[in-house]
DNA sequence: CTTTCCATGTAAACGGTTACATGATTTC
DNA sequence: GAAATCATGTAACCGTTTACATGGAAAG
């Protein structure tokens, strides 16, 4: 049984053939807000798949640094790939420790909540720029070095569905920030 | 260094005393779609968090069953959550399966892609209906047995305010569906 | 020559989930 | 008397995170 971390590397690697330290650096960039990894998982991850044949690597002098190994997915892992994806929809398993904090805010004097409200505010602000401008690049092309038709590619099609994702949740989280405070004014009369 | 499951518990008891079968139930409920916990982890923390004088429970008979601890916090108990409560506001954590699997989309066939993103509208669609029955009755006062003025009691405050972000978190999923949907359609003419 | 970035890995610690385990009481 | 609900716990497993570890190349 495959763990969900595999999946997400094999979704990487079929969007573009990627480094180990490449990978990382996508996802952080562009799946942290649904499924962080770190480094530290990504390589023995990726040692596993490519013992299952799910993976093969090709070692590239890289132009500065050490040599690099760079991934793709096998037939193999192509196919374990999509027989994941049209399995069944698993329940969303969403941690967000803002929201227990949350939970105790009518606790609090409503100034010090609505100041921490705000500071909760700010940190979805800077994320949804963040995507904004994720989706931008992805538009105009700027991240599709490889690709003849990048909007129109399939890998890209994932990451604008994901990127789009993310900002309509920070959306969300703006407005509940909004209505949070709106709610602990209104009760502290 | 206490864990966010120990607030979480707090959170609820500082809500109204409960025992641990309780408590369980209502996380399951108002809680789940920001920080699950299981009865396997809240028997142990709740003896931990008794064993550092943050909470004491009291023997009390149950009326089908045997008997049960009904925990409340201490002071020490309640201090210890208002500090945490005040601290620096961390990093939401999500982790969405669905959203791994949407970024392969573009992979699979357009009305394959369609029909993964209907079930997905569903879930979110029955998600959104218990949300809103929960506020329903919260607002009502169904909820409310102890307290002599449940709308604006402090504890009643911050379940509303969790609520309210389950509702608004998936309604913005179910338009990232229709969105989704218009995307891959868009992309296969 | 020191810092920064590139690049790849390992190992221990931590936390959560799943499965195991027990037993009382009520309902069918 | 069988099943369901109430009620509390333990233990093994699994996956993630954090810290540890190494070293080459470029820039200042």
């Amino acid at each position: 049984m495959r763990k969900t971390v595999d999946y997400v590397i094999l979704a990487g690697l079929a969007h573009e053939p990627r480094s180990g330290y490449d990978l990382t650096k996508w996802l952080a960039r562009v799946a942290s807000h649904f499924w962080p990894v770190g480094h530290s998982s990504i390589y023995p991850a990726l040692a596993a798949l490519e013992a299952d044949g799910l993976v093969r690597h090709e070692a590239v002098a890289s132009e500065q640094g050490p040599e690099r190994k760079v991934y793709s997915p096998t037939e193999a892992g192509y196919d374990a790939l999509l027989a994941w994806v049209n399995g069944p929809p698993p329940e969303a398993q969403i941690r967000d420790e803002q929201l227990v904090r949350a939970l105790c805010y009518g606790l609090l004097p409503p100034e010090r909540a609505r100041a921490l409200l705000a500071a909760v505010r700010q940190y979805h602000a800077e994320r949804l720029v963040h995507y904004e401008e994720l989706e931008r690049r992805l538009r105009s092309g700027d991240d599709a070095k490889g690709e003849a038709h990048p909007i129109t590619g399939p890998a890209y099609t994932g990451t604008l569905l994901v990127v789009r994702r993310g900002i309509l949740n920070e959306h969300s989280y703006l407005q509940w920030c909004d209505e949070a405070v709106a709610i602990i004014t209104n009760r502290s009369q």
